[in-house]
RNA sequence: GCCAGCGUAGCUCAGUGGUAGAGCAACUGAUUCGUAAUCAGUAGGUCGUGAGUUCAACUCUCACCGCUGGCUCCA
């Protein structure tokens, strides 16, 4: 057993899981930051406080703003609460005695939940003055709540169940863990992602910048930056023409007529960039979709030229709301890695293992071995919400069903996630660190080929309605890369490094070998860079390292009179001299066989 | 968009109403060096932008722009 707690009828229960004991700590504790709150600030109204993945929060609602010197003094708070020891005691009551309880105390948030989700009994907890309608179990007391497991992290706006046109709370997030080395652990991990935080790598590795004159969430790719999106495009591009694909490139800029037939100019233009150019509407293009429907439409399709696999590096512009971008992982201009497959109905199957196969294949080349699988599909309840036949709809999902199944692949089932134009399969990507990143996306779509009225010549003569898949494995380039970044924390397997190996000269005397080495590893098709700054090779190294080149070359009179390079690797330190050729062709089989380690 | 915090030199950051600072980077010079920072000197800022309060604003007030953490949304 891991924990004793109390149960909403007043046993003592035993929770016999980690992970319970660990929900229900936090739980606890976040009741324990609400007292604190309340006794602290007793203008302040409940909402809700659970325990997350990374601690707790709660929300409250109150007239005035907290502010952050308000968060030591809430934790100091509850540090005193938790040497008064006060119990956590359960109650069952009826409904009406719970709403006129919690009506009596002003908690109108509290009586509206009550009402949503109880019949005629619930239970609720008391630890000192707070009452709380929870469902329990509980820690026996605060004293059972160690202070040096538990931080008042941050703060944070939120809505009254996540809609924003209730109303605003204020929601204090705050840690807690069931030892203090978990916590400790914690904080380190937390120290951990903000050195691979793809912004701070950006700047240091100077791969891409934004600026305030330009406008927000428009990236600017700098050489390097630049050099891993050519490598990773170069890497796809080879791939998928292997794979029966053609690509094609299509304007940023169509007449709002496109978007009208597509349906965006109604249902996507809050997050459209419009122009009006002399008198007529234009719009920057969200998707790339309508334009490939458009290429694919120049010509009556025989059955017998499905499927086409349409592709573009297509790059896109929607605005998005402010306050949710993020580097490059969340932008208003980006490239997305797209294709449309035209199909039949019974080609179908063998597309969708087709996209299924390549992400896996891709991914697995940058190093992802681990992802998630959500499939979403539509609330049958409310097929009024959705274009299409339910027919299709359930070939389409059946069809995502028995690809997953074929490929083996656990997923979880999201219903009525689907989009309104028809149900897909994401991937989520588990990065070196466990947290999880939205890249590939197998998605039907029923809406636009109907919208745009395209179809295939079958045997029979007539004219079919085209099966349309979208399907992106990277999602963007930008969020892709940025997800790179903080995967390898910046040190990129050697095919993708913008630089790949530098040259060190250990003084001026050398810098003619240095120069030649140089030559000869841009020639071998290497990308190289000479650093012949009048400063000693420590400091070369350093900042190299900082860098995270994969290798350095450092080169003196020794290896300038035997023809070779003493070779640094970033991971390994000094791996000794070898001659310059054997080196090459070690770079060279690295970056053939787009090894993730040297 | 909403809540909170923030915006000072290329970068990281001090500076609470009275003449703008440090380290690193840059530049100049010296040093010619063997696996994570050689030494010295020089230069660099209308303190995010615009209004207002004040004899006086980096500092106080307001608006706007941008950034950070969340909410909502999303590739």
């Amino acid at each position: 057993m891991y924990m004793q707690a109390r149960a909403a009828d007043g046993q003592i229960i035993e929770v016999q899981s980690p992970d319970e004991a660990l929900e229900v700590y936090r739980h606890s504790t976040s009741h324990l930051m609400a007292l604190a709150v309340t006794e602290l600030y007793p203008d302040t109204r409940l909402g809700i406080g659970p325990a997350i993945s990374d601690g707790f929060f709660y929300d409250f609602q109150r007239g005035t703003s907290f502010a952050e010197e308000d968060l030591a003094k809430i934790e100091q708070k509850m540090r005193d609460l938790v040497a008064q020891d006060l119990p956590y005691q359960p109650a069952i009551v009826s409904v009406e005695q719970a709403i006129k309880e919690f009506g009596g105390r002003d908690e109108q948030l509290k009586v509206e939940l009550i009402k949503e989700k109880c019949d005629e009994r619930l239970s609720c907890y008391r630890v000192g003055s707070l009452v709380d309608f929870c469902t329990g179990p509980h820690v026996l007391s605060t004293g059972h709540i160690d202070p040096k497991t538990f931080k008042v992290v941050s703060l944070a706006g939120s809505y009254w169940k996540g809609d924003e046109k209730r109303d605003r709370l204020q929601r204090i997030y705050g840690t807690a863990f069931l030892t203090e080395a978990d916590l400790h652990d914690y904080v380190h991990r937390l120290e951990e992602a903000k050195k691979r935080d793809h912004r701070r790598l950006g700047k240091d590795l100077d791969l891409f910048s934004i600026h305030e004159k330009a406008g927000a969430g428009f990236i600017y790719w700098h050489p390097k930056g630049a050099w891993l999106r050519h490598t990773i495009e170069s890497f796809l591009r080879e791939d998928l023409l292997r794979r029966g694909y053609q690509f094609v490139v299509t304007p940023h800029v169509a007449k709002m007529d496109l978007w009208r037939t597509s349906g965006h100019a109604d249902y996507y233009r809050q997050n459209m960039y419009l122009l009006n150019i002399e008198g007529e509407e234009f719009a920057l293009k969200p998707m790339n979709c309508p334009e490939h429907v458009t290429i694919f439409k120049t010509h009556r399709h025989s059955y017998r030229e499905l499927p086409i696999r349409m592709a573009e590096f297509g790059t896109v512009y929607r605005f998005e709301k402010s306050g949710v971008l993020h580097g490059t992982l969340r932008v208003r201009g980006f490239t997305q890695d797209d294709a449309h497959i035209f199909c039949t109905p019974d080609q179908v199957y063998d597309e969708v293992l087709g996209v299924l196969d390549l992400a896996e294949h891709v991914l697995r080349t940058f190093g992802f071995e681990k992802y998630e699988v959500e499939l979403s599909v539509w609330d049958p309840n409310q097929k009024g919400k959705y274009v299409g036949e339910a027919a299709d709809w359930n070939l389409a999902t059946a069809t995502l069903i028995r690809a997953l199944e074929a490929k083996g692949l656990p997923y979880q089932r999201m219903e009525g996630e689907a989009a309104f134009y028809g149900p897909k399969i994401d991937l989520k990507l588990i990065d070196a660190i466990g947290r999880k990143w939205q890249a590939t996306t197998v998605q039907f779509d029923f809406n636009l080929p109907e919208r745009f009225d395209a179809g295939y010549i079958g045997p029979d003569a007539k004219n079919h309605p085209v099966v349309m898949i979208h399907r992106a494995i990277f999602g963007s380039l930008e969020r892709f890369i940025g997800i790179l970044v903080e995967h390898y924390a910046g040190a990129f397997p050697i095919w993708l490094a913008p630089v790949q190996a530098a040259v060190l000269p250990i003084s001026e005397k050398f810098h003619a070998y240095a120069n030649h080495v140089k030559q000869a590893l841009q020639s071998a098709g290497l990308r190289v860079h000479l650093d012949d700054r009048n400063e000693k090779v420590n400091l070369k190294i350093r900042e190299g390292q900082l860098q995270k080149f994969p290798y350095m070359l450092v080169v003196g009179g020794r290896e300038e009179t035997e023809r070779t390079v003493a070779v640094r690797n970033r991971f390994l330190g000094d791996e000794g001299a070898m001659p310059l050729e054997k080196f090459i062709e070690k770079v060279n089989d690295l970056v053939a066989t787009k090894a993730v380690r040297p």
